[in-house]
DNA sequence: CAAACGTTTCAAGTTTCATCGAAACAATTT
DNA sequence: AAATTGTTTCGATGAAACTTGAAACGTTTG
């Protein structure tokens, strides 16, 4: 009644249009196996939503326009993934608040808890310790939302090949502590994958830790599982 | 055709159900309405949304039902305001990543742009200015995502009665630059309303400057408008 | 070169849900 | 106590969009 609302073409963002496109739920399927990171091709995603072929083409077709993926063609198929790392982060902030709804908070699958990808780093119940252990070890040292290494960090993760980059503190949600994000965890999480310490499950972001990743875990970094 | 798709029970959050909660345009209008941290009565966001009473409060009362928001009644007016900080973090991941939507990339309002509340501290123009002029003098060093205040700058801010708290760096979407959230952007935000600085928009999240405020903003912080 | 495969386009059918009139409820004002 | 105001509940309507069958397109395989 007070309000006056006069200049209606005053805008903020397409809020609105933003999240219906991730509101809908084989779209929500779709993008969540994407943030994994990979490319996966059109009718995997078909399957993985529980869509015809057609369908997820359509959908597909609609977060491509919005610029939600890429895609990159080879042969007959097409391999979408997303965009880039804001939508990825967009996607982990409303994961934040989904469990709110409805109050039924059913729990979680146990192997993603474990350990799973969250889009380019490691995060999980492994996730959080990898970044309490290295944190114990004084191989970093945290000021809030950020990771620096440590000089004696440093040296050990160039030893290893990894850069001794910063770390960006994303909270994890299903533990809901920190674990490394940033530079520093992509280096890391692609040390892992490289050594084969993590393998990734065949439908989903969660990671398996293999025999060698119990042995270098637990001789390099010192982490007991 | 090649993946496995058995254990459907395994879950992620609800990333739809709670992303199409915030892809309804009312839903999404009157949430952004309550970014500005205030409670607003119900009426008053039908009339925000352009809808009906009874359209908005059935949509009040489904963001009620899935956490989003609190009520407050008062009389026989309810108030409504956003749940928690966690819910203003989605909408702004989700604002980030709204203009890359269609290309249409309209430019947003003026004063939008120049001034506005970020749900508890100060964004636009005028909050980048204030967190480039406060790290030129030397109040504040910045780590990344994280800024904390120097002695210079503690001292400085206590003599207002400002907590000298850290600050974290908060990501524009109008100016794509750095502004000053978390404790310390409360805190200031908080003050420049007391002081009537700057008020807020009768209408919107933007904030006008008042002459006061113009003095004030030169003289204590050295901010030429 | 024909068949099989992955994907997209087109044109339906169908469902979901936002919307508003009517009415009920509650608090305030006269 | 009656009238007014702010809000919610109920029910019917209608539009938006998700879905799939049929068919077309391009690539790979035999």
């Amino acid at each position: 009644m007070n309000v006056i609302q006069q200049e209606k073409q005053a805008t903020e963002p397409d809020l609105s249009s933003a999240a219906a496109l991730i509101g809908e739920p084989t779209r929500a399927t779709m993008l969540t196996a994407l943030m994994t990171g990979l490319a996966l091709p059109a009718g995997e995603l078909a399957e993985l939503a529980g869509v015809s072929p057609q369908t997820a083409s359509m959908h597909l077709q609609k977060l491509l326009e919005n610029n939600y993926l890429q895609v990159e063609t080879h042969g007959r198929h097409r391999y979408y993934r997303l965009e880039n790392a804001d939508v990825a982060v967009a996607l982990e902030a409303l994961m934040v608040i989904a469990p709110l709804q409805h109050k039924k908070r059913l729990l979680p699958d146990k192997d993603l808890c474990y350990a799973r990808t969250c889009y380019d780093h490691l995060a999980g119940w492994l996730g959080v310790l990898l970044c309490q252990t290295m944190l114990e070890n004084n191989w970093i040292t945290q000021q809030h939302l950020v990771m620096t290494t440590t000089e004696l960090g440093s040296r050990n993760l160039e030893f290893l090949g990894i850069k001794p980059n910063q770390a960006r503190a994303c909270l994890d949600w299903t533990e809901r502590r920190h674990h490394l994000g940033g530079e520093l965890g992509r280096g890391l999480t692609t040390y892992f994958l490289e050594q084969k310490w993590v393998v990734r499950h065949t439908s989903s972001r969660a990671l398996r830790v293999t025999e060698a990743g119990i042995l270098g875990l637990r001789h390099v970094f010192g982490m007991r599982l």
